[in-house]
DNA sequence: TTCTCAATGGACGGCAGAGTCTCGTGAGAT
DNA sequence: ATCTCACGAGACTCTGCCGTCCATTGAGAA
């Protein structure tokens, strides 16, 4: 996959509060099944979220988490970072420690047209986008990830 | 990173390659150090490489690899495909089975821009962009990964 | 105050992929 | 024929991250 699993998660995550009234609390069990995250991992990937300043959460009854913003602030590549993804532009793909223009590694051409898509996207994609029909008609045949007991 | 390191070193050694003169073999040994990939796993990159019919080996005296075709017939795309990483476009970055334009998961819009991205990188880039003279230059302070003993 | 709900934090386990090691195989040189 | 060089292939270890589990803290309800 492009991304990891834990960045993923955290897009699936945010994008089901999008969807959410912006006043209410979603708990993180209910959280965790629409967003097809596991529940035990999903509080890592939450806490970081929260610590990010991109959710927020509320202990207790009736508590837990919703957007810190409105979702057109929220970009992806604020998301990523929150999940420590890789986005710096200095990694050279050749394994030089000083890669640049003016020094170009071989396959600098190559990398950098990469890295450029990559970051406009993140830096572009926002949460406004989410798809609002999408939750709504869950897929055939598709279950929550564990049962209620 | 954008790249598993599997793939990063394959990049790696290709270039490496792409700069050699096309009629000769240059020994694991020697790429493994120009292309700054650890000896013992580039053997595996390489035996990748080999059976996807981007590179030719050559046993015994004076044996080594070689490219298989010319630089600019060698895609990226190719590489990564030899490398098992995952280009499969119809994976879902919300978790979903069967997720298209006519049902799009909440994550659908975004995701598609980015798989799109990469795949025309992917299909467009091919080994004839490597910086020619980019090796004839070692940074400096730099070292090879083992020291010859 | 007490009970319950729900996030927090840390310790723990498991697994896939990175990276190493070693023996086997084949090809050329002498 | 034999020696040496260099790739081939499998078993092996190690590390980082995914994912789980449980005790703790905090907040609201009764």
């Amino acid at each position: 996959m492009l991304l990891t699993p834990r960045a993923e998660y955290a897009l699936r995550a945010l994008a089901v509060l999008a969807l959410e009234p912006s006043d209410g609390w979603l708990p993180a069990k209910d959280l965790a099944e629409r967003a097809h995250v596991p529940p035990a991992f999903l509080s890592k990937v939450m806490r970081r979220l929260v610590l990010a300043d991109l959710a927020r959460a509320q202990k207790g009854h009736g508590g837990g988490f919703q957007l810190a913003r409105a979702p057109q602030r929220i970009r992806v590549c604020d998301v990523l970072a929150a999940m420590d993804f890789e986005l710096i532009a200095d990694h050279c793909a050749f394994g030089w420690q000083k890669c640049n223009e003016a020094r170009p590694c071989p396959l600098h051409g190559m990398y950098s047209l990469l890295k450029a898509d990559f970051r406009q996207w993140a830096e572009r994609s926002t949460l406004a986008v989410v798809e609002v029909n999408a939750l709504s008609k869950p897929q055939r045949g598709k279950r929550a990830l564990r049962k209620p007991r």
